[in-house]
RNA sequence: GCGGACGUGGCGGAAUGGUAGACGCAGCGGACUUAAAAUCCGCUUGGGUAUCCCAGUGCGGGUUCGAGUCCCGCCGUCCGCACCA
């Protein structure tokens, strides 16, 4: 054995030999309990993220573990292939969407396969081949067949200029990206499925899922957000009724005025005779569609001049128009409390309505005046008519129960999840497999002619959807009556291929999406990875797709994935350093002589920079750099390392190492220079011990099988969890106690069990080191089994505490009786100081872990 | 704005309500070496009148024999918000 491990040469050598033993191939008829580990496939973007390392380290060591424990593992890996930066990349450069991102495929499976992921490259699909979107077509027409698909009208930012649909994230501050436009809400109509079939189903589901992490699903059910009020009527003033949702009935009587979304019919009829009202909802209609975006705009309205009869007191409240009434939930209209409700609060304190308390913590509350803000919590009724002294709870059942008494409102729950709208105005996506005939209406491509292709052959060198403006491909014959019509050119939100991929990796025949039997099999998802940043939509959207496949009866199984994992970003230092303007900045930019002086902040990349001793500087001047925040990794700020070049330096297995050090994983990893170089050493260091694996070696040495035992357990444990990084220590003072313990049978067998335990982590030096051994490839060989008599310790070290505080410790017999244990407490010469002859007055005994003395 | 999380040494973090700082990184000292690298050994929360004592887990309160952990109120940072994926 050589002295030094030399990953270059290893890690092809390794990862030739799994893919000619066909290790990871996951056998759909193996007797084998299964596993099914999968981690959110990547977009195409061109390059490996670090973050995608980090992700796929992780599923990796659980996959490798799992077959280690005897299991079937199908750990597959694809593309969602689909979407704008392809586009993009064919506006900005020329290329072609699908050569753009093929190429990316090639380049980033490449990166991946250099990393050692025990991947089966047998099921890798992308969403962006017919292969695929083929079948999303048939499961789309299957869903519309059962009535879970339809066309409604809905808004879209709409750039004037370059009269085109831009997405939320081409929308800076109200403009568009490209033409610097004010961006406009404009109704399309567009496709949906019908998601809110599902809230309830969704919403219970949620309870199963108890290895999802806790935050997530209340995230989940917060978007969901089943709300349980009350939808009633005003009369108003012009002879028209309003129907009104609200979720605090037992406010009713603080309402002081009543508030309708630009474009709810009362809106619409009072711009046709009045046309301020008209110019008011046009201004509306600017900005942006993100709720965000809605809820921070300035508080605005515009009073119609219509009276609204307050059901219970009779009085008429002021009808206004209000930009931050959002047409979509309950009925677009609402009635406002301002006392009780923070949006409602700001508008009427701005519009000068009245703010009344009609919640107070006590009765005699009753007069408080408001502090600046609504109080939205809890209490009891005040001002109140017949509610009065009513806890809040009770309130909303009397008033709903006197609406519907009298016949003007009743009980009602409503859903904040809104259908999903699909609809996208784009190129680069799966085509929605339906035609536009004058005579039949909308037409479903039959699936015999499925799949319905992307044209090849599209312009961008104009904005807009070349879908739409494609000289030939939109023509097509109606299927019904066979009459000229028009194909759909809207394509489906990428969220929809990635919403069943899961179920493709598990079967994938060529006449059908999948086999009913082998989803049954793999299905659900044991372990399921990925990033915080999908906690609801993707997650939600799949959820929903599968249930709604199991309804229409293809497939059993209702919750894709049994277990969830969130993992943490990747995050870097940042670099700037301040220079001067050039003077081709202080022409561009009309700067004067005198402003120039300003310096201008740079970023510099990891690679441009050099430390000496705590100083940092850059390499080409010397001059020295600031050392900024650490901070997600992104492009724009260049605090970005490339996985190759650190694979290039340092080899496979450290960067993996890196990936599971130190940070827990549900939390940001911060990558460093000197981390990763400290994980190269540790994976020489192992590469020494594991050489002095002696065969021959005799004797027994107790402490390093406990150890050895112990390890296994814990680590077994510790992967099962995915707490990686308790592993990993363990890991380092399993084999600080082998290096500094004499040769021995037991050394070499806890060497033996070190590599076994390191295998999954760092699987190109594990089989290098366990050539050696002869006994063939690491990749198939069995975790170590654990002897349970050795996972006790016989002595146990407690603490000894007066008044909590720690005074000494005592080692003593596991086991050891609380008699026997309060003596030995009582007796230690330091507590006797402490106490200077008093009785303690109480002693709490917690046996094997500390005694505590209250003087 | 709404919803969700997080906060412990110079840094990443460990700690079923029971010895705070395991393990790693960085730093310092030493061994080996002509020298360097590599490797090995030791030290490393702060303060003090230093084999000992005091303080200490973002800030302010509380529960408890005992709180990093539980409760209440702040402050700060991050993520999501339906056309980014």
């Amino acid at each position: 054995m050589s002295d030094r491990f030399d990953p270059a040469r290893a890690d092809i050598r390794w990862q030739a030999a799994w893919d000619e033993a066909q290790c990871f191939r996951a056998d759909d008829n193996s007797p084998k309990p299964r596993s099914y580990v999968l981690e959110m496939f990547p977009y195409p973007s061109g390059r490996i993220h670090i973050g995608h390392v980090r992700n796929y380290t992780m599923g990796d060591v659980l996959a490798r573990y799992k077959r280690m424990r005897g299991h079937e593992v199908l750990h597959p890996m694809g593309w969602d292939a689909f979407g704008m930066p392809a586009e993009n990349a064919a506006m900005g450069k020329g290329v072609h969407p699908g050569g753009w991102t093929r190429e990316n495929i090639a380049n980033m499976k490449a990166q991946l396969k250099r990393l050692g992921f025990a991947l089966d490259w047998s099921r890798e699909i992308a969403t962006c081949e017919p292969e695929y979107y083929g079948h999303e077509q048939a499961l789309f027409l299957d869903l519309y067949e059962h009535g879970l698909v339809y066309r409604k009208e809905s808004a879209v930012n709409w750039d004037p200029v370059d009269q085109t649909v831009l997405a939320n994230e081409q929308v800076i501050d109200g403009r568009g990206w490209r033409s610097g436009a004010l961006v406009e809400r404009r109704k399309l109509s567009q496709w949906f499925l019908k998601i809110t079939d599902f809230a309830d189903e969704l919403l219970e589901g949620l309870g199963s899922l108890d290895k999802w992490p806790e935050k997530v699903r209340t995230m989940q059910e917060n978007w969901i957000g089943k709300s349980q009020g009350m939808q009633f009527r005003f009369d108003l003033s012009n002879g028209e009724q309003l129907e009104v949702y609200t979720t605090r009935p037992d406010t009713i009587f603080g309402a002081s005025f009543v508030a309708v979304a630009a474009d709810h019919p009362v809106a619409q009829s009072v711009a046709m005779t009045n046309c301020d009202a008209a110019k008011f909802i046009d201004l509306c209609k600017q900005g942006g569609t993100t709720a965000a975006e809605l809820e921070t705009a300035e508080k605005l309205g515009f009073d119609t001049g219509i009276g609204a009869k307050h059901p219970i007191t009779g009085e008429y409240l002021p009808v206004f128009i209000a930009n931050f009434v959002l047409m979509d939930y309950g009925t677009g209209a609402i009635m406002a409390v301002p006392g009780h409700d923070q949006r409602d609060f700001e508008f009427a304190t701005k519009y000068g309505l009245p703010i009344s308390r009609v919640i107070a913590a006590s009765a005699d509350e009753a007069g408080k005046p408001f502090d600046g803000e609504a109080e939205a919590g809890d209490g009891i009724c005040v001002n109140s008519g017949f509610i009065d002294g009513m806890p809040v709870a009770e309130g909303k059942a009397a008033v709903i129960a006197r609406a519907e008494a009298e016949g003007w409102g009743e009980g009602k729950t409503v859903w904040r999840l809104r259908d999903w709208g699909v609809s996208r105005q784009r190129y680069w996506g799966t085509p929605i497999p339906f035609i536009h005939c004058e005579v039949c209406g909308v037409v479903p491509v039959p699936k015999k002619s499925l799949p319905v292709t992307l044209p090849e052959d599209v312009d961008f060198s104009v904005p807009g959807n070349p879908l739409a403006r494609h000289p030939t491909w939109k023509h097509a014959d109606c299927p019904q009556c066979g009459k000229p019509a028009r194909r759909e050119t809207d394509t489906l939100d990428t969220f929809v291929d990635s919403s069943w991929y899961f179920l493709r990796f598990a079967s994938q025949p060529d006449d059908k999406p999948f086999d009913p039997a082998q989803i049954a099999k793999w299905l659900p998802v044991e372990q399921y990875i990925g990033g915080i940043e999908h906690a609801i939509l993707h997650l939600l959207y799949a959820r929903f797709w599968t249930r709604a496949l199991a309804r229409i009866g293809k497939i059993e199984v209702k919750e894709p994935f049994g277990s969830l994992f969130t993992q943490g970003m990747v995050t870097h230092e940042t670099y700037t350093i301040n220079r001067p303007p050039t003077e081709e900045e202080k022409r561009v930019f009309g700067w004067t002589d005198e402003a120039a002086h300003e310096s201008i902040t740079q970023y510099l990349s990891p690679n441009e920079i050099e430390r000496r001793g705590e100083q940092v500087f850059e390499k080409a001047t010397g001059r020295p750099v600031k050392v900024g925040r650490v901070i997600k990794m992104s492009k724009s700020k260049k605090n970005v390392v490339d996985p190759d070049e650190i694979v290039a330096t340092y080899g496979a297995d450290a960067i993996r190492w890196f990936m599971l050090s130190d940070s827990p994983p549900e939390r940001d990893l911060p990558w460093s220079e000197a981390g990763i170089e400290g994980c190269a050493r540790f994976v020489q260091r192992l590469w020494r011990l594991f050489g002095q694996f002696d065969a021959s070696a005799e004797g027994e040495d107790k402490a390093v099988d406990r150890k050895a035992h112990q390890t296994v357990a814990a680590v077994a444990e510790d992967i099962e969890s995915l707490g990686f990084n308790k592993a990993v220590a363990r890991i380092y003072e399993l084999a600080g106690v082998i290096e500094k313990a004499a040769p021995s049978a037991s050394r070499s067998e806890a060497i033996r069990k070190l590599l076994l335990l390191v295998s999954p982590m760092m699987p190109h030096l594990a089989e290098e080191a366990y050539a050696t051994f002869g006994e063939g490839l690491v990749a198939n060989a069995m975790w170590p089994e654990v002897d349970p008599s050795l996972l006790v310790e016989d002595e146990v070290t407690i603490a000894i505490q007066v008044n909590g505080k720690l005074r000494d410790t005592e080692v003593v017999a596991k086991g050891l009786d609380k008699g026997s244990l309060e003596a030995v407490a009582v007796a230690n010469a330091k507590v006797q100081a402490i106490l200077s002859g008093a009785t303690p007055k109480k002693v709490i005994v917690v046996p094997d872990r500390l005694v505590n003395i209250v003087a």
